[in-house]
DNA sequence: AAACTATATCGTAATATTGCAATATATAAA
DNA sequence: TTTATATATTGCAATATTACGATATAGTTT
């Protein structure tokens, strides 16, 4: 009990809720928003962009990147991070074949 | 401690947030595509559809409407369920601007 | 090497989420 | 009006998430 029941969903589906999730909270809505801005940056930027302590902004890098939503690339002393592409178009693409579905289907709820 | 620090963040990215953490789990991932693939259905339908016990799948769906996701209006002793394509629009947009934010920025990262 | 800078990890408290049995509520059908 | 059908709510156990101080790790600068 408590535990997602993962196996009961298609790997689809267990793969866009993972995506999904790690956009799921306003910090790293805003992480990832800032990167857009300023395309890549490193982790105490976004400590100062942000007003939250530098582990917790660590935390949520963490959760970005291992849903593969942002990549970070050792420059120095620092770590540079940036936004995997591939995934902001996985999210769009899944929205707008849905969009379209329920435009096609339009027929008045209940 | 423990609890999101909304105050933090813009209104916008909270209710991006908030609509975004709504899709993040493959149960209402599923919900979702099974709405847009019937187009509407009451909620018995669901917990026949997926293998999750009947408390459980109206937990979700209460998730999904007060996220603003799905609309529910009453049928004789069961309540229609289906998607507010407004909120579908909206993630739909959103990622799209994003999107071709990050195509118009294409600078290799780090 | 010592001091500085940047980030990650550990540990922990507070809180939130997930899932479901039991039960309540409300309409429909017999 | 009893029975059946459909959904919501309550209560609870298991687990996950959020946030951060303290600390560890690792490269940079002086």
């Amino acid at each position: 009990m408590g535990t997602t029941k993962t196996e009961k969903f298609s790997a689809k589906q267990n793969y866009m809720a993972t995506l999904i999730k790690a956009l799921g909270h306003p910090a790293r809505i805003a992480i990832i928003e800032y990167l857009v801005k300023v395309n890549q940056c490193i982790c105490n930027d976004i400590v100062n962009e942000l007003s939250l302590a530098q582990p917790t902004i660590s935390q949520h890098l963490k959760e970005l990147k291992n849903a593969g939503l942002i990549k970070g690339n050792i420059d120095g002393n620092a770590i540079c991070y940036c936004i995997d592409e591939k995934s902001i178009e996985k999210l769009q693409n899944y929205f707008a074949k849905m969009s379209s579905k329920l435009i096609v289907n339009k027929i008045k709820c209940c």
